[in-house]
DNA sequence: AATACTTTCGCAATCGGTTGAAATAAATTC
DNA sequence: GAATTTATTTCAACCGATTGCGAAAGTATT
């Protein structure tokens, strides 16, 4: 690598220490502002640029923020990266971008190196497979302020930004019982996830409110595209298969769709189809589906500006009190109800 | 920040310097068996970490690897990042992330920020707003070493890695003549991006291949998921609008379907679409998308892959050579044709 | 002319680790 | 027992910037 222009080689050029010359780019009232003028010309004429490293090393800070996130590929969490860093440009801030693929033991490996990396602070939305925090725990150990995003955990003492799940899956619910559903099963998330927790507690509060019976038998695990669709099968030709159906992601609902075409079924007229995420996908399907909005833009956003809060604040916080943010969500009523 | 276990508490402790406790944890054959045990046992016990951004100021590199990406939102680009990081993470690299969001200005600015995070080397695919790439060379005069992907510019000496646009536009346009079109529209991108020009390019002579002339008419700009819809609109209520269609990306495809529906088309039997990029939406849309596949994740790692080259060969190159690789694509047949 | 006060700048330590060279201690040789 | 070798360990400089404190030079005050 070629050598960087250094304060040093300014310092020589003009015969002064560097730390006039430190000073007088950073027009510090001791120096003279002849020699000012002459050093800041200088550098921009050689092209310095202060070197982030040195000065990392000095603060011990980084202007780094980490994240952690299962899959980017998914389009509600590319969503979340876009708030993310859209936050993070405008406060001079770089992100440093860490895919656990749902692996748990990946997970713990990124919660290393984003403690090598020494950033500032880091998001995290955990892999499905975790069930041990403790690799949080040590950041926060570290003094590392955490912020948790769309999957968290209340055991931590780390602050929490969620989409209002439990709104959303009330609001979707509600929606297909107005629309004529008497019956209606729930496609959901693992239990130990918190979304599908609230989703399904969303789902049961609605039907409770029209006094519909809660079904067990209505409510499968599914929240992939493959699962979904096999569970769809299996659904959709029971004698007495339920007309509404309200998945926990767009795959799931698409699926759904998908399955119920497949065997003869008209949606929406014989079968209500909502989704939750408002993914693009949810947008190009036949018939389009309606949805919930979980504005991952947004929940981006202001995950990240609550971790920023905390850098802020600088850990003179003794009694920390976790600060739990919850996004509304919002009903896309489209063709597939 | 609570501070962070150095070498100098662990020489403290042990009544030791500090060199002796550094070349005891690196196994440095000069120090006793007996010092460097109770030195990894010490610092065992107190979780030391060594600290990476002293590392990072003393080697002048960052291991670090910085992205600049016109939207992760885009399933090609997130499957991108995909790649990336999955090499990046086995070569313990880490990789900081910058949207262009297709702006130039932006992306001047993420030119900036690479270079004040002093990143080891960078992957770019530039924005559609880029016509100056003076930023770049700038970065490439800094002698950082810059591997460009998908959106290249053969002006710059920086390697490239691209999907073999020409011979996916091929195959596709080939595939709809053999189902029997006899006239193909081409959805383009701006013909200043090289994906625009070689799939033009790829259209073009595929056409050529079945003596079918070139219609000028027939090939408009259209890459997103609005323009394409208006432009289908149009072209399809001409008298003799085309039986095919061939769109630079999935998103304009779809649109095409769907305005083709709209209007009361049956797809695939009397207009037949592809796309290219294969992103799950086109598995998705009804009928399913016949689409080409870009292997985004493949091109991802291949131009991680190429820029951990250049970093390791650590720029005694005075004769720069730059690498161009090209990634083969794959024609994905589905109910759309 | 001596003292006090400004203005302007340099010295040296610091951040946390690495490394060549020198120093000390221990072991070996004659 | 002195000289030499070998095994350990420390010293000090370095990476690039920042900053408290002191120093030198200049100016003002008496």
């Amino acid at each position: 690598m070629k050598r960087q222009i250094t304060i040093k080689d300014i310092a020589l050029k003009l015969g002064l220490s560097t730390s006039t010359v430190s000073r007088a780019l950073k027009d510090h009232p001791d120096i003279s502002p002849k020699t000012r003028t002459a050093v800041k010309e200088l550098a921009a004429l050689l092209g310095y640029r202060p070197n982030r490293i040195a000065l990392n090393l000095r603060n011990n800070s980084t202007r780094t923020i980490g994240l952690i996130i299962p899959e980017i590929e998914h389009y509600f969490f590319s969503a979340i990266i876009n708030g993310i860093e859209e936050i993070a440009y405008k406060n001079d801030y770089s992100v440093m971008v860490f895919q656990s693929n749902e692996s748990y033991k990946r997970e713990v490996i990124n919660t290393q190196a984003v403690l090598t990396n020494r950033v500032d602070g880091v998001l995290v939305s955990f892999s499905k497979e975790t069930n041990d925090f403790s690799h949080f725990q040590k950041l926060i150990d570290n003094e590392i302020p955490v912020v948790f995003f769309d999957r968290v955990i209340d055991e931590l003492p780390a602050d929490q930004v969620v989409a209002d799940d439990y709104q959303g899956a009330f609001l979707a619910v509600n929606h297909l019982i107005e629309k004529g559903c008497k019956r209606i099963a729930h496609f959901a998330a693992p239990q130990h996830l918190a979304i599908g927790k609230s989703r399904l507690s969303g789902y049961h509060d609605a039907l409770l409110k029209h006094n519909i019976p809660f079904d067990q038998s209505l409510v499968v695990l599914a929240d992939t595209f493959e699962t979904a669709r096999k569970a769809a099968h299996e659904i959709l030709r029971r004698p007495d298969f339920p007309r509404g159906f309200f998945a926990v992601n767009d795959m799931a609902a698409i699926a759904i769709i998908k399955e119920a075409k497949q065997l003869g079924l008209k949606v929406p007229e014989e079968v209500k189809v909502v989704g939750f995420e408002n993914s693009k996908s949810a947008a190009i399907s036949e018939p389009e589906l309606t949805t919930v909005d979980q504005f991952g833009f947004e929940l981006g956003r202001e995950a990240c500006l609550q971790l920023l809060k905390r850098l802020k604040n600088d850990e003179k916080d003794t009694d920390f009190k976790p600060n739990k943010k919850v996004i509304k969500t919002r009903l896309i009523v489209r063709s597939s109800t």
